[in-house]
DNA sequence: ACCTGAACACCGTTCAAGT
DNA sequence: ACCTGAACACCGTTCAAGT
């Protein structure tokens, strides 16, 4: 049916992902979705575990790339760790979808290792992107950016988990304020 | 074998939960543990569903009545805040366990409405005891309290999932710490 | 090179049957 | 009142077989 099969396996896997997490990747359905038997997944994917390690892998490689575009058209570090929420605040308004790491993160001691090799590069490549932003634009010491980085993840992280459950991205918006206005997230 | 063959379960389950999560709650290990057969758990519980809910309502009451204790044996707004953090810690200590509602709210999408009911009551009861302890302890207006409160409870829900991938229980330490630095959690 | 049907051990659930 | 064995449709996985 597809051009590529083994690429609309990965789109359908990480739409399933998104929505239900790792458990909920359904060999069934997802070869249902691209037009083939189950069984034939596995010529693509050596298993279940590889199929989610390529699904993880794929998408902290796509939000790296989106943090770099944030960064490169900010006008000033102060502007990109603004626009730094809008990733996870994206998923949300896009069918209530949990950003796939932290979903990951719940699921974290029944994951293959290879699965939670990616989702611990998801994790520090923001961590490392915020880190940079912080820098660039403030005065304290290294260390303290490097806390303040994970620090800020961290509580995005939770926001969006909280903020679905609620199916409210308007709660997600009023905790990003509250970050700032507490002074978690430095504002410009 | 159990002298009360209803707690028994509920207690492996209980356990299965804060370790694997609702979809890691299974029958037949659990019926294993107590010494019965899977079917025999049907008497007691009538459906996964109705067993996940009675594990997540224990697990919000024992969790509010905790917090009433902190509160109770406080002598200050601002230490029972300190020491608010500590019931999410001690998860973490505990065989690297994860608050049922942080895994539950990971999987929320996928729950039975039954148990979406009791892990809100969870964060419900969490929210509404710091919304009453940042009241009494400050000056500002009720409402900023109650996004505060929320704030807080997110924010601490973030780190402990984030502390548990890197099975590093000091991590959620300097997380608490950098909270409370920025000015997200106020200091005594 | 890419896909399939049939089988495997696993799961929650049901139900008639046992004590 | 409490428990069981056997069956059901579901799952990831394997494998010999098809084109």
């Amino acid at each position: 049916m597809s051009v590529n099969a083994r690429e609309a396996i990965l789109a359908e896997a990480k739409h399933a992902a998104q929505k239900h997490g790792y458990n909920g990747i359904n060999f069934r359905s997802i070869a249902s979705a691209v037009g083939i038997k189950n069984a034939s997944i596995y010529y693509h994917f050596d298993s279940k575990a590889s199929l989610g390690a390529a699904v993880a892998h794929r998408y902290w490689q796509d939000t790296a790339q989106h943090l770099e575009t944030i960064r490169s058209t900010s006008a000033s570090a102060g502007e990109a760790l603004k626009r730094y929420p809008a990733i996870f605040r994206q998923s949300l308004e896009d069918d209530n979808r949990l950003c796939l790491s932290s979903f990951m993160a719940a699921e974290y001691e029944d994951l293959p290792h290879d699965v939670k090799v990616e989702v611990q590069a998801f994790v520090d490549a923001n961590v490392a992107w915020l880190n940079q932003v912080l820098s660039e634009k403030g005065t304290g010491s290294s260390e303290d950016y490097k806390k303040q980085a994970l620090a800020i993840y961290t509580a995005v992280a939770g926001a969006q988990l909280i903020a679905r459950i609620h199916k409210n991205t308007e709660l997600f918006d009023e905790l990003m304020v509250t970050y700032q206005q507490t002074g978690l997230i430095p504002i410009i």
